[in-house]
DNA sequence: ATATTTTTTTAGATTAGTCTAAAATTTATT
DNA sequence: AATAAATTTTAGACTAATCTAAAAAAATAT
């Protein structure tokens, strides 16, 4: 049996590990979890007697085949709720990654596939997040972050990197949405900050702290 | 902030106080709860502190208004998810009872508001009981037992007082759902067991217990 | 009206998850 | 390589929810 706590524990690594190669500190499970490196470290140590992740003490820590599984089993269930709320409850986009953060840890094989086949199938949620499958497989698809595209390539906005309804907002607020074509205009060599064409007649000014968090891929 | 084992015992509390004017004992609370007086006896002081319920030990317990708001709107989004669970995903009324446990504690006003709205308001759930409107306000009707039913009254079966898989599945084998027509044929006086037709050419034999679970009413 | 039985409460422990403060270890800097 | 700084772990404590065993109160039976 996987608590609650558990679940949100082993996402989290989940998350981390997607972008480093190496360990994960206790202090970068902390700040995720909103606990005190005291707590991740007990945590770390029940997790790692259930089997689920690798950790040696000072040494950061791994998810395991088994801790991988039920990460992918939550994270699949969160962005399936997510498509329900925005889908077929007619949520926007910005309102569901907290709701769906409860939903996502009920226990019901039955309901995920029944709720699977309701929504069709879906490969990404309403963030463009890939689905992970039955199986634990996540599509693939080469997103890149706006952060990295060059001046005058083309893109198309395929999803985002954060769901804080903040974020979503002030992304609607100054045009961006899943779909819209991207265009770089200028990039300042200084603090990485970029003008914009959102594919209307509007450029727009963004951080580098935000065009790391857009999602896009080149257009053909 | 009530937390999800202080719902459960609201509920539970709810439930009791449905069947007795009376003030509800330490014991029946524990007996639902599936945990020890003990515990209850815990339970009730906090809960009594919160003003959720009133409470003099050794003299039992009462839902105060604030209580039994709390229980309502637990109850409503029980039966919601319910009716989803059957009517969108395709459940069988025998498998969702368990599975709505889990999501009626889901908080989200706006959330129980749409899914309303999305299942068309439903009055009653899979199981025939009714749906407390977002005000706490129950649907009335006058669902009586079976158990109470003279020989020869013809009634129609609209719901069931006991959620377990177990029970509706036996239900089912003996042909009775909602909807169903029922005429008392025999009524053995020791036990209060009951001859009935089910509407079609077969004739049933069922308990007294069994009869106190099934809701009916009259036809005219 | 007592005695017995049943119910309920208290006392004391346990487990999961969290915290603060102090100690240990690792990493970075001189 | 020694020292300073940052990170991580341990020690000890707290809260919520539960338990068992014993004590207290209420209900029932004689
Ligand atoms: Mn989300
Ligand atoms: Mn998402
Ligand atoms: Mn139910
Ligand atoms: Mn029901």
């Amino acid at each position: 049996m996987v608590s609650f706590t558990e679940e949100n524990y082993l996402k989290i690594i989940y998350k981390l590990s997607a972008e480093t190669d190496s360990e994960i500190s206790t202090n970068a499970v902390a700040e995720l979890t909103q606990t005190k490196a005291a707590s991740v470290t007990d945590m770390l140590r029940k997790l790692s007697e259930k089997q689920l992740v690798s950790y040696q003490k000072y040494q950061g820590v791994r998810l395991t085949e088994k801790g991988e599984e039920v990460a992918l089993k939550v994270i699949r269930k969160h962005r399936l709720w997510e498509v329900f709320l925005v889908n077929k409850l007619g949520f926007n986009w910005d309102e569901v990654h907290e709701i769906a953060e409860e939903l996502e840890h009920i226990n019901s094989e039955e309901l995920v596939q029944r709720l699977d086949d309701f929504l069709d199938c879906p490969q990404f949620d309403p963030h463009g997040d890939p689905i992970p499958d039955k199986n634990g497989k996540m599509p693939e698809f080469g997103y890149k972050n706006l952060s990295g595209i060059a001046i005058n390539q083309q893109v198309v906005m395929m999803g985002v990197a954060q769901h804080s309804t903040n974020f979503l907002q002030y992304l609607a607020k100054i045009g961006l949405n899943l779909g819209v074509n991207i265009t770089v205009l200028e990039i300042n060599d200084f603090d990485k900050s970029m003008t914009i064409n959102n594919g209307g007649n509007s450029n727009c000014f963004i951080s580098h702290e935000v065009a790391k968090n857009i999602l896009v891929k080149n257009v053909k």
